[in-house]
DNA sequence: ACATTAATTATGT
DNA sequence: ACATAATTAATGT
């Protein structure tokens, strides 16, 4: 009854994994291998934390495989999921905020593979490589951006409209295509939803079954697969 | 138009 | 068998 932690290491990291990551695409080969060398690979179970909103921001991270769900903790205890980030992304990078403590949890929604860096080497990847900082700051405009919309959403949109723009959302970055539509790539909740859309899962769950009904949705346990987007889309218009 | 409460059922280890 | 997830109806604001 005793478990091994995955403590091990990864296969040799290759040049390649980075090469078309946004942050490194405009990087020459040999310059790719000396951020690969300052980097250290870890395997995340699924369902657990990169690390803790609030705590000293003393690495930054990469995700090359899975996906994470960004967590906040409210003042009552309990989380609330803010987003989902998809491999191939950055993450905890309070630097590029000029914070240093995380904003929020990084929890691992699917086993993980992740590439991490010592904070102290942000400043100095930001100096000397061309096109990382531009390209971070653009993602983490998009994720601000992205927030903002929702928002919005919030304010003016009615439980309905936004349920169906969270998964639409969800299906655009995360989703898989399956041979009946596009399934949402990790486990997901109704609660996780709800959360998503600042309902409760009692209502997300009565809109999903209604979606299933007519044929826009399919969902297991955990799983979602959205067989009908263009209804989604109007739906989320009206 | 939605949340809350509560009871019931399904599903995964 | 147990915990977690999902459904469903009834009631409340």
């Amino acid at each position: 009854m005793n478990e091994i932690p995955p403590r091990r290491t990864l296969p040799r990291l290759d040049e390649s994994l980075l090469k078309h990551l946004p942050p490194f695409s405009k990087l020459e080969r040999r310059e790719i291998r000396t951020i690969l060398d300052q980097a250290t690979s870890r395997r995340y179970e699924e369902g657990v934390a990169i690390f803790d909103e609030g705590a000293p921001a003393d690495r930054f991270f990469m995700l090359l495989d899975g996906y994470v769900r960004v967590v906040r903790i409210t003042p009552t205890g309990d989380q609330v999921t803010a987003l989902h980030i998809p491999a191939g992304q950055l993450l905890g990078i309070a630097k590029a905020i000029g914070r240093d403590s995380y904003p929020a949890t990084a929890m691992t929604a699917t086993e993980s593979i992740v590439l991490s860096w010592p904070a102290r080497l942000w400043d100095t990847y930001v100096a000397d490589y061309e096109g990382f900082s531009t390209e971070t700051y653009n993602t983490v405009g998009n994720r601000l951006g992205e927030m903002n919309n929702r928002v919005v959403e919030m304010a003016t949109q009615q439980v309905e409209q936004r349920v169906a723009n969270a998964l639409l959302r969800l299906i655009n970055q995360t989703g898989r295509k399956v041979s009946d539509g596009i399934e949402i790539d990790f486990p997901i909740t109704r609660q996780d939803l709800s959360e998503l859309t600042a309902t409760t899962l009692h209502t997300v769950s009565r809109l999903l079954s209604g979606w299933e009904k007519r044929g826009l949705v399919q969902s297991k346990r955990k799983r979602i697969t959205v067989t009908n987007p263009h209804a989604l889309v109007e739906i989320s218009q009206a």
